[in-house]
RNA sequence: UACCCCGUGGUGUAAUUGGCAACACAUCUGGUUUUGGUCCAGACGUUUCAGGUUCGAGUCCUGGCGGGGUAACCA
């Protein structure tokens, strides 16, 4: 459209400048294959959509494909209800992965017979050490490990016993399989690593046809290597891992040669991102479930109202490096004010009502007013809202005595009551406690449609709700923690202390009527007041139930705030 | 403490083979506006430190300082 279309290609990340050089040098054939690989012991949250933009995006950039692959080696800690959640939000973000899930259970039997060849090979033996004289001989940082009294067992010797492990004759802890390499590495991963050990346990997918299971190392980079992956793209702590991972393909007869980059993982202030501590919310009733709003699960945001785009733009614009960082939340709450500014329909709903009457406004009368339904997008259209002489507004939109700052309403001074007319407040209602119950104004029939005939300024402008407003069960949900680093906590006190006890606030306020109708998962903006979407558990038509995304940005309260301080 | 990784404005990410440190968010100031929203314009400010190589260092080398990761039969 512009003339200066030839926008600069956004710079490159080191990732992506990784796969270019590989593809330039003809690495992997030009081939780009990636994939998303998550434990199905828990909800996916915004820092594992990190990981699966980054490598669903590279995948999607270069032509490639990305598989997704649960690494479900643990059964005691993995079940079917996580890779069902797992595959839903991946699929809410919007991204497809190539062919069928794969499952590193699928590939039990070829990681057996690896394991038969690192024995065969003199590389790996039956330890009967348990798991603590295991970890004592593992040494410390500054002492090597010492061997196993078990480590010079001949191949034959091993096989026969590793097939007596899988064959169940050992009870659990009683033996594992160990690589044999070096235990006096400074790399802790190379003390000879346990690749197999003894769970008598139900898997949900291969049930109960195994009762030796391959630790993660031993697993994910054949995996890799099986299903042709190039880029095996993960978070930094696994970094001290490549040496394993590379020693597994050095030494085992794998159909390719994966290569293991690392990225820092996403922190967010206040917030937590461990699955440890999302859990421990939700076991403990800290919040209601994996999908409480409050949470950075996927589910969570989604239901809160978030879009997979404001999601995946919010990705892009923080970046990918090896540094280890904390986005500021804020980011995130722009990346969807920007996102629904431009879907969302405005409609008018008042948090904290309090009653005007318009005197002068002729009783038993009504007319219906034209408010536009999204001033970013035209195509939205318009819609009626009825107007009589009494009306809602908001209570902190109504104050006694202000300053000339206020652009509110205040006695003796005049607001635009939003796409209706002008009114003058004159009288102040209160009750015996001396709480405002109700706001008696005068109105300038002139000024219907934004129109002031003598030319006049009036600044201000204030949302409304008609008389004939429906009642709205409103969640404000505020940060979930009061402290930006919630898990920084003095020696012996509990992170949980740093719990926001207002970080959900229930209240019914006042809609226009349209709002009656909203259909669950429906995305709107209260004028004014913030992006709100009907809760998709609990919201019915006739009977709506809104969740507060987020707030619009409110330079009056920072102007207030500032004030206040100086 | 041992090993590995990382230090660029308030925050985060860039900077071709060494060549005028850029972009976004935040903050501040103005403008537009029937949302104190959006949008537009401007301002603000930076290479962790000390040496070295070089005509020239954010980039290369040495050392210090600071931060993170690892020491599960978890992933």
């Amino acid at each position: 459209m512009s003339e200066h279309e030839t926008e600069e290609p956004r710079r490159l990340n080191f990732l992506e400048a990784l796969v270019e050089e590989d593809l330039a040098s003809g690495r992997d054939g030009g081939r780009v294959c990636t994939r998303f690989p998550p434990e199905p012991n828990g909800y996916l949250h915004i820092g594992h959509a990190k990981a699966i933009c980054i490598n669903f995006g590279m995948a999607e950039k270069y032509g490639g494909a990305c598989n997704l692959r649960f690494d479900d080696t643990n059964p005691t800690k993995e079940d079917v209800e996580y890779v069902d959640s797992i595959q839903e939000d991946v699929r809410w973000l919007g991204w497809q992965w190539d062919g069928e899930p794969r499952y590193a259970s699928d590939y039990f039997e070829q990681l057996y017979a690896w394991a038969e060849e690192l024995i065969e090979k003199d590389l790996a033996y039956v330890c009967d050490l348990n798991q603590e004289e295991t970890r004592e001989h593992r040494g410390t940082a500054t002492t090597p490990g010492t061997n196993s009294p078990y480590r010079d067992r001949t191949p034959e010797e091993n096989l026969a016993l590793f097939r007596r492990m899988r064959a169940g004759e050992f009870p659990e802890g009683s033996c594992s399989l160990k690589a044999k390499i070096d235990m006096a590495s400074p790399n802790f991963n190379m003390r000879d690593p346990v690749l197999y050990r003894i769970m008598h346990a139900h898997h949900h997918r291969t049930g109960d046809a195994w009762c030796i299971y391959p630790m993660y190392d031993f697993t994910h980079g054949q995996s890799d290597a099986i299903e042709g992956i190039t880029h095996s793209l993960c978070s930094l702590e696994f970094e001290n891992h490549r040496p394993l991972y590379e020693w597994f393909l050095e030494n085992l007869s794998v159909p390719s040669q994966p290569r293991q980059t690392e990225f820092a993982r996403l922190n967010l202030t206040y917030t937590v991102m461990s699955k440890r501590k999302l859990r421990e919310l939700v076991e403990s009733g800290a919040v209601n479930g994996w999908d409480d709003p409050r949470v950075p699960t996927l589910s969570g945001m989604r239901r809160r109202g978030y879009t997979p785009a404001a999601v995946r733009n919010f990705i892009d614009t923080i970046g990918v490096a090896r540094f280890n960082s904390t986005i500021d939340l804020v980011v995130l709450e722009n990346a969807v004010r920007d996102d629904l500014n431009k879907t969302a329909a405005r409609r008018m709903a008042v948090l904290d009502p309090v009653k005007v009457v318009i005197t002068n406004y002729p009783e038993g009368e009504s007319e219906l007013i034209e408010a536009v339904n999204n001033p970013e997008d035209d195509s939205a259209g318009t819609r009626q809202i009825p107007f009589g002489r009494e009306v809602w507004i908001e209570r902190e939109d109504f104050r006694e005595e202000a300053s000339r700052k206020f652009r509110r309403l205040v006695p003796g001074r005049e607001v635009r009551l939003r796409y209706a007319y002008c009114i003058t407040c004159d009288e102040v209602i209160k009750n015996a406690d001396g709480d405002i119950t109700e706001l008696r104004c005068t109105y300038d029939p002139e000024t219907a449609n934004g129109q002031t005939p003598d030319g006049r300024k009036v600044k201000g402008i204030i949302h409304w709700a008609p008389a004939e407003a429906v009642d709205l069960e409103v969640r404000l949900y505020d940060n979930l923690f009061k402290d930006p680093d919630p898990e920084d906590v003095p020696e012996g006190v509990d992170w949980r202390e740093n719990l926001n006890p207002d970080s959900l606030q229930t209240i019914t306020a006042k809609g226009e009527p349209a709002l009656a109708d909203a259909a669950p998962g429906d995305r709107v903006q209260f004028e004014r007041k913030g992006y709100f979407c009907a809760d998709s558990g609990d919201s019915k038509p006739g009977a709506p139930v809104f969740n507060r995304t987020v707030t619009l940005r409110d330079t009056w309260a920072k102007i207030e705030k500032r004030d206040a301080g100086a």
